[in-house]
Order: C-alpha cells, then structure tokens, then sequence
DNA sequence: GTGAAAGCGCTAACAG
DNA sequence: CTGTTAGCGCTTTCAC
C-alpha cells in the first residue's frame, strides 16, 4: 500500500495505455466503447491489486452527480426515523445512491447549515422532515432543480412532493380506543407547534373527544425554546391540578417519554390506573410497566413511496418532475395502557 | 433566484473584475492582498445578494480538503453515541470543522463500504468505533496518511490514537455495587464478541466475584449473525434454569433492553426483587420500574480528548503526529434496581 | 491592486 | 480500438 492517492493518471503510466481506456473500463463501458478483453482484463487486475479508489470529489466536479441523497429528519436516533432510515438506505442502494443521514433538532439554523453543507457539496437529493421556518429554503432548492421530498408534514402553500400520515384519522381512532376502554377524562399532550401533523392530531382528538360528549383538555407545551426540564416542569404542573384525570393521550415520541417520567413520581397517579396512548412508537413500550399502546406510522410504506418518488426525480432530471403528494393510513398497536382498567370504586 | 448554480466566474464576469479577485475576497484574504475595499464591499454585497455558495467540491479537489470529520459508531441512535456526537460536533465547528455520522451497526462489511464512500470523498478525518474485523481498513487509512481515532477499543496490535474507558474497573466497581446489595448470585450477560471493552467488562466482573468469593455466571450471547428475536430466546432459556439467580449484570446496552423484556415475561423472575446493572447508560432506566442503575460512560472528557488529538493530527498534517491513548474512568450510577431488595424469606 | 493561467482528477467528445 | 484534449469550479503563483 502506498503512500498518498494513486490518480488514473499514474494508472495510464503503469500501464501504458490512455487515461480515457482506464475511465471507460472503471465505469463498465469498456464493451460499449470495444475495448479489447486483454487491455479490460489487464487494467482490471491492476486497479484491483493497487487497491484504486477513484476520487469521487473529481467525479462529482466533472459529471455534476454525487450519486448521494440526504436524509435530514427532526433526530436520528428516534426509533421511528432510524428505523426509516434503513428501509430508505436499502432501495437506496440498489440504485447505486449512496444516503447520508443527519438531524436538524427541528431547529431552523441547523436545518439551513445542514441544507447548505450538502447543497454546497452537490448532493443529488434531499429527503427532509422540515422545520417550521425553512420554507423558503426549501423552495430554493426547488428552485434550482434539486429533487426533494418532505415527509410527515409539508408546507400547504408550497408545491412540494411529500409522504405524509393521516394524522387527524389517526388520533381520532386512537383517541376513540381509550373511550372505549371507558376513560371519561382523557387528556391530550401536545406541542404548541403549528405544524400540520400537529393540528392533525389535535383536530382528530377534539373530534372523537367531541363525538363521545366528552371534556377536552389539552396541554400544548411550548416547543421552541425550553429545555427538557422546563418542558417537564410544565407538564408537572399540568397533572397537579387534575384529580379527575384518568387517561393521557402522547402527541409524541419525546413528550410521552417525560410524560412517564413524571407520572411516575407523582403520589395521585397510578400509572396502572391511568389510561396511556402515544403517538410513534417505540421499543421501550413494550418493556414498561404497564406496556404502552401507541399509534405506528406505516414505516416499509413510507420509506418506499418516499424513495419511489425521489427516483424519479433524479432519473427526469431536466423536465420537471410533476409534484406528487402521498396520505398513507397508521396503525393502532393495543398494548397494556389503554385497556379497561380495574374498577376503582 | 436563478436556475442551476452561479459559479465565481459569473460573479466575475458580472462585477467586471477577475475570479482571483473574488476568490481572494470571499477566502477573506481582501486585505492581506490589498484589495481595495470598494471592490471588497462590491464582491460581498453582490454574492450575498444572490446568496452565492461556492462549489465546495471545486475547492475540495483543489484544495485536496474537505473540512469534514466523520463519526462513525456502532448506532447513532444509541443515546451514548448520539450525545457524544453533539460534544464532537460543537468542538468541530469552532474549528470550521462539519461532522458527519454514520452508523456501522457493528458490522465489518458496512464499516469497509462508509470508510470507502468518504475516503472516495477525501474527508479529512475519521472517529471511529472499529468493527472486529477491520483492522487492516484502518491500517490502511493510517498508512495514506490520514488522521484516525478510535474510540471505545482499539486493535492492541495497531498503533492507533485512541479514547477508550477503563472498562475492567468500570465493571468490578459495579459488580461490587450489586454485591455490597447483598446480592449472592449475579449473572453477566454479554457478548461473545472478543473485541478489547468486552473482555475487560468480563474480566472485571469475574474479579469482582472471585474477591467476594461467589460462583460466576455468565452468558456470552453470540453477537453475529443473530436477530434481536434469536438473542432474546437465548437470554430466555438462560433465565428459565436459573432458579438461585437474584441479580443480573448486563454488559451493553442492547442486552438490557432485551433482558428486561424477557425478565418481564417470565413468572419465576420479579424485576423489583432482582438486582438490575446496565453498562452505558439510557434515558429510559430513570423511567423504568425500577429505575435501573447503570455505568455511565464520561461523555464530555471523551468528546474532548477524541477532538484534542484530532484537531492536533489535522494541523500537523506532513508529520506523522505521535499516537496517543487516553484511558477514563466512568461513572457509577445508582438507581433503585442495585438497592438492596425486600428480604424474601 | 488586479489579472492570466496552471492544474486538482476525472469524463467524454472527437480524432485518428 | 485507443489517445488527445477541453473543461467541471476553484485556488494560487506569477506577472504586470
């Protein structure tokens, strides 16, 4: 092995034959273009026994491609994005794209130096959950003809192709499943968020809330600004005041996981007695006492509408690739916390 | 905003005035080569006007730098890699530095093809957590002159720079912990994986035991080529013929989340009478009934030391900087699940 | 103070 | 069938 990064160049030298015969035999075109088997076989061996890595930074300035798409969701490591993550990655690759993940904490800045760092390196796509406050961003690179595909929410007044859940369709069945585990005082966690998933599942609890006759009552913790500390003060203060209560319903991943934390220490709430649902699931439901029942986004589904719509656009380039909007349906997993619960009284 | 991207010499082209101008301006090199500062403030007002970003990849294969690290770990979603991200991350971009991440899920062919796919992309360095097998990747990197720290183990017989944890003592203290619990027969459930961290959490383990004059009673799961659902049947029979058994030692953090499922599901065990010890800690143990006490990794001073002696390879690029390893200490945490427990009998 | 031009490593049109 | 060469967008030396 040595030192340094050998070049095609030096190849062409070795071997005494062009660079071009080296560039057409690298890339599978040494058929195509009638090279001879021998200088194929030849120039094959050679790279292989030299262990040559083409620089794809030189690649990417000449052809214009990376043959790299971005993957930018609110955090990596939640369950639900890492597991999409993987299914996008798989058909991906077999595609010959490579996918680069990375997460903007539903930040805005992050969001925009995360969307510059890529877009300054050419990357060829972009999948994104976005933040609320980079639509403009966004259009940008639709603007200059860079494929992109939001999902779990978009923006209702820019023509974007997305992949999103009904939410509103989903809180609302979630919501019913507590009714009929026969809570009456079924609270909803929210964010203060205005993204369209949110309201979609506030609309949706509101409406089976509604339906049932019941009281609403709603904690929308304000999500821009406060540390986990704070965020779990307020819902703290939220469960104080409420003797009634006797079911919660999570709008999401990290709001159900302080949620828990702060049943669990509260003296009035019995976390057994307590009717318990979250949106997203995630593996350590199954493992709590009691197992938690959460809503699950359809991840295969999404993950292969996403990348079928991506493909397309990478492969029709120049003519833009007319916008398409995708609503898939999510799934109730009934666990331990949302089933009827020992009498009381 | 305009179609397609405005490279520099359409901004020179548009100003009147020559790329090297431009390139001198936007580098911040106005003054040291005397620029005059109308054409300065000319330059710069017009390329934030468009919102002009240079081509990275351009001056990456000019430059031959990227200015981009990359952290590969086992999973970023663990919550032990992805705060130590964040730490890197921050210390990176003081230094103009972008981080990328990615996850080798332990897996040697999947560490080879992320090390290809940035090596290709001339990324100036790598943090890696090595999978068993790719010692000779590594060696390889280490030989092409670029800069790599291993972190969490290391290859005894490569000298690379490294931040590891002293993972023998680490894990007597804890065994200790559940021992001074009154706790008389405490199994270690780990992998068979014979990388360096594992076999010092056994070692420590059986030293711990050997000192209190108790019996072993490990499980060494296979780490390879299992599914989650073949690990846990495994931790399941291992369990079913231990009826003595009041505390368990888990060695990673996977084994703990399988573990307590399988703990939950069996009649003959009860959570709250077992001794419970995780290795790396989880947002989840401080909500779990009981909270589960855990060896906690020294996130920030490992951060730290990793980016110290990155940063210090980076700069003094020609001359092979001297490999360094740092050992740290972790930290115990102790929760309910290593308390002593209601007498049973 | 500013500009011309070479060259980073690669692809591909064109020449022979 | 294979070689020569322009050029992707940028940095930087050297010239004026």
């Amino acid at each position: 092995m040595k030192k340094g990064r050998t070049s095609i160049k030096d190849i062409a030298n070795a071997l005494n034959v062009s660079v071009t015969t080296i560039s057409f035999v690298l890339n599978g075109k040494g058929k195509e273009k009638k090279i001879s088997d021998a200088v194929i076989k030849k120039v094959i061996d050679y790279t292989e026994s030299i262990n040559y890595k083409p620089n794809r930074v030189a690649q990417s300035l000449r052809t214009g491609e990376s043959k790299i798409i971005v993957f930018m969701v609110e955090d990596i490591g939640n369950y639900f994005f890492a597991k999409l993550a993987r299914i996008i990655e798989d058909i991906a690759y077999k595609k010959d794209y490579k996918v680069l993940f990375c997460s903007n904490e539903n930040d805005d800045a992050r969001s925009r130096e995360l969307i510059d760092l890529f877009y300054e390196r050419r990357v060829d796509g972009f999948i994104i959950i976005p933040s609320g406050g980079i639509r403009n961003d966004i259009a940008q690179l639709i603007d200059k003809n860079i494929p992109v595909v939001l999902f779990d929410r978009y923006f209702e007044d820019l023509n974007t192709s997305a992949v999103v859940i009904n939410n509103e369709d989903a809180a609302f069945k979630a919501t019913n499943k507590l009714i009929a585990g026969a809570f009456k005082n079924i609270a909803f966690i929210t964010t203060d968020a205005q993204q369209m998933q949110m309201r979609g599942r506030l609309e949706g609890y509101k409406r089976a809330i509604k339906e049932a006759n019941l009281e609403p009552n709603v904690l929308q913790v304000p999500y821009l600004h406060l540390n986990s500390e704070k965020r779990k003060s307020l819902i703290r203060e939220f469960f104080k005041n409420q003797e009634e209560l006797d079911a919660v319903f999570f709008s999401t991943n990290y709001l159900t996981q302080h949620g828990l934390e702060i049943i669990r220490e509260l003296e009035h709430l019995d976390v057994f007695k307590l009717g318990i649902v979250a949106f997203d699931d995630n593996d350590f439901f199954k493992i709590h006492s009691p197992s938690i029942s959460a809503v699950a986004q359809p991840l295969k589904q999404m993950g292969e509408e996403i990348m079928k719509i991506m493909l397309k656009m990478l492969k029709e380039k120049n003519n833009r690739t007319p916008t398409k909007q995708i609503v898939l349906d999510a799934r109730f997993i009934e666990r331990e916390s949302s089933r009827i619960k020992i009498p009381q009284d």
